[in-house]
DNA sequence: TTCAATCTTTTTGTATACAAGAGGTTTGAC
DNA sequence: GTCAAACCTCTTGTATACAAAAAGATTGAA
């Protein structure tokens, strides 16, 4: 692994923002995290130019770096693209999945269940986020594989929250088979499909999700 | 404007790459280009970063930055998942668009034209890019705009090379009159499949690409 | 009292100095 | 002659010092 200081700090702060330890439009102070983390402020700034290319931060000439937490408006607009990108991967993978691609997700829909089962939520989080990762790969396309996994990691702490609505986790395995019953008899159109309801914000799930977002946003100002 | 130095620093080492100036995997040297610019490492590192982020270097830790051009395969990849991203947005427009928003759209197309006419080239291109920027805002999905805008300003130099190619301009200025009226009739399907296959790569355009690409990879072994 | 201008303070941006890792080279042993 | 190990050099990573810009406070006048 990397011995970079930079690096491990950037992880931190990205952790400190995904958990919420920051309100939105709140300055990061520099010399105060630098002298927290007990590094300078050189790995620090470049921490903050990385988080800010993601998305997580806002840098303003000679402000400094600022929370950005998406509004709800953004958010939902995200998933929706999330919804076609994925869409996307599943198009794609109907025709280039390998068989040891395919066994793979099967392995994974095996554990979710088992997850499932058990009442494992953690457990089934992380399957569910090796399932998504098994599908980009699977599009045969590396750069769209890529930019999934990017937008999918921003989404993290938003989808996090909309899986513990109710009833959600059962709905989403369900939907997890359908996905897989289409990559095996090559059904493109019914991948997409499936996939794109799979991700979409839409009817109920639209309120579980606000209702979330809500929730963080209450977080943050505290 | 932004007085920093770091910002412009990052722009004129991006036209470098951009224009061909470095070989492909080549070492980018951090007090050679410091000294070059006038300025120390420390803008000089922050504009790798940046440029890191964008996918136009590859940085090693502890061994520098490093030119990473797309391989042909890479770059077929990225503009496939561009015209499904165009394709979105065209979808999208078609149902958002709002009538100042077309009334612009008009004026480039117009505009498009009358480059044409005057076998005015660069004109063309830059009334072009605005066509594109004016339909990802067109989507109503500012998430969304940004990320296309993004990924269009990364294939810039390919599709520069590609719009060169025989005949290719009157064909795509065809293709954005399609667009134009698909929009109109708030078609969205249709605005959607001309603007995936305006912007797919296949065909004889692949092997304009590719006969394009060769050209650019002699350019980076010089 | 209020407004404005200047000065002060605080914070970011840049330069430089220092540390440490990676690669190559030389030297020595077998 | 070949291989390996230590050393040297070159480059990157980090810390600190310095410069400059922005925000805030203070003082003065109207």
């Amino acid at each position: 692994m990397s011995t970079r200081i930079a690096d491990s700090v950037r992880e931190r702060i990205e952790q400190m923002i995904v958990t919420g330890d920051f309100a939105d439009g709140e300055r990061l102070d520099e010399v105060k995290l630098a002298e927290q983390f007990g590094v300078s402020r050189t790995p620090l700034r470049e921490a903050f130019q990385s988080l800010a290319a993601s998305g997580l931060l806002t840098l303003k000439a000679h402000r400094g770096a600022f929370i950005r937490h998406p509004d709800f408006v953004e958010l939902v607009e995200m998933f929706e693209v999330m919804a076609e990108i994925e869409a996307m991967c599943g198009f794609r993978a109907a025709r280039h999945v390998t068989e040891s691609q395919m066994t793979a997700i099967g392995v994974t829909i095996e554990a979710c269940e088992a997850a499932i089962a058990e009442g494992d939520f953690d457990e089934y989080y992380r399957e569910n986020e090796t399932f998504h990762h098994l599908l980009y790969e699977a599009s045969g396309n590396r750069f769209l594989a890529r930019e999934a996994a990017r937008l999918h990691k921003r989404l993290k702490p938003y989808r996090r929250l909309q899986l513990r609505a109710n009833g959600r986790m059962l709905q989403s395995m369900r939907e997890h088979r359908a996905v897989f019953a289409a990559l095996k008899r090559s059904d493109s159109k019914a991948a997409a499909a499936t996939l794109r309801l799979h991700v979409a914000i839409q009817g109920e799930r639209f309120n579980d999700l606000m209702a979330s977002y809500r929730q963080l946003a209450a977080l943050k100002t505290g």
